[in-house]
DNA sequence: CTTGACTCTATAGCATACTTTAGGGTTTAG
DNA sequence: CTAAACCCTAAAGTATGCTATAGAGTCAAG
């Protein structure tokens, strides 16, 4: 199948599956004799795994190392899968609880303040902001 | 004061010194005849407040709009002002929503594996990945 | 035969917040 | 006098995941 049916079958991008190829995220696909691309029907699954593996937080590249593991499954075991995916939760976490840190900081900022239409000479969001003092 | 000694007082790098000035955060300083600049003391507290505002979620480009209204208080409100912190918290919230979305997706998946050392043959997550139907 | 839809490559741009590099002056201590 | 430490500018590089642009060949329908 061409580019623009691959396209439009798995909802990604004509210019991004070039780019999934040029990083390597889909083998290149053999050519018809005007150069067009002709993908193989494994392609679309392969893009399926990569969208899924996009929605619970993967990084590319990160799917780059999924997928070497997933075509050479019997080399690998749960246990590294396990820990691939646990490494990711781990980071989901870190990022998680910075943003809450960063919320309650904000908040509280945010909560001393009146609101009013009063100019903001004395605007306490602001005083927060330029004291000094952690 | 020159470069160097602002850079230790305030714990930000040389390099980030002069960009923040290109990206007009800081006012250009005045230059000593040898052409190296030279800082008043206001300069520390500016950067006080770009540094808190960053750790507060803040963007650059967010916190020189956040300088700007600081520098003219009298002519905003607190109104406006917590309306600018309370668009940064719907952001944050967001984010973290998000997050816990993936992450809830994720710990689904991560759940069913057995983590064991045998092969990944038929390894739970990878099956998950690969699988066409949401 | 022409028009429009489709495909190709290579390169640049976007957003963010720096960091690095290259190449070159200035100052100060010994 | 020289070497280290400090300062300067301009431009490119980093990471991420595309998106857009330019210029050009190919194919199918009317
Ligand atoms: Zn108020
Ligand atoms: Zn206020
Ligand atoms: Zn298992
Ligand atoms: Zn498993």
């Amino acid at each position: 199948m061409k580019i623009g049916e691959l396209s439009s079958t798995t909802g990604i991008d004509i210019q991004t599956l070039r780019y999934y190829e040029s990083q390597n995220l889909i083998s290149k696909p053999k050519r018809l004799s005007n150069g067009y691309r002709d993908y193989s029907d494994d392609t679309i699954s392969t893009l399926q795994f990569i969208k899924k593996a996009k929605l619970v937080g993967f990084t590319l590249n990160e799917i780059k190392e999924l997928l070497e593991i997933q075509v050479t499954k019997d080399k690998h075991t749960c246990h590294e899968v396990k820990e691939f995916t646990q490494v990711k939760l781990d980071e989901i976490n870190h990022k998680i609880s910075e943003l809450k840190k960063i919320k309650s900081a904000l908040s509280k900022i945010h909560q001393t303040c009146c609101g009013g239409f009063e100019s903001a000479e004395n605007c306490s969001i602001l005083s927060a902001l330029e004291n000094s003092d952690d």
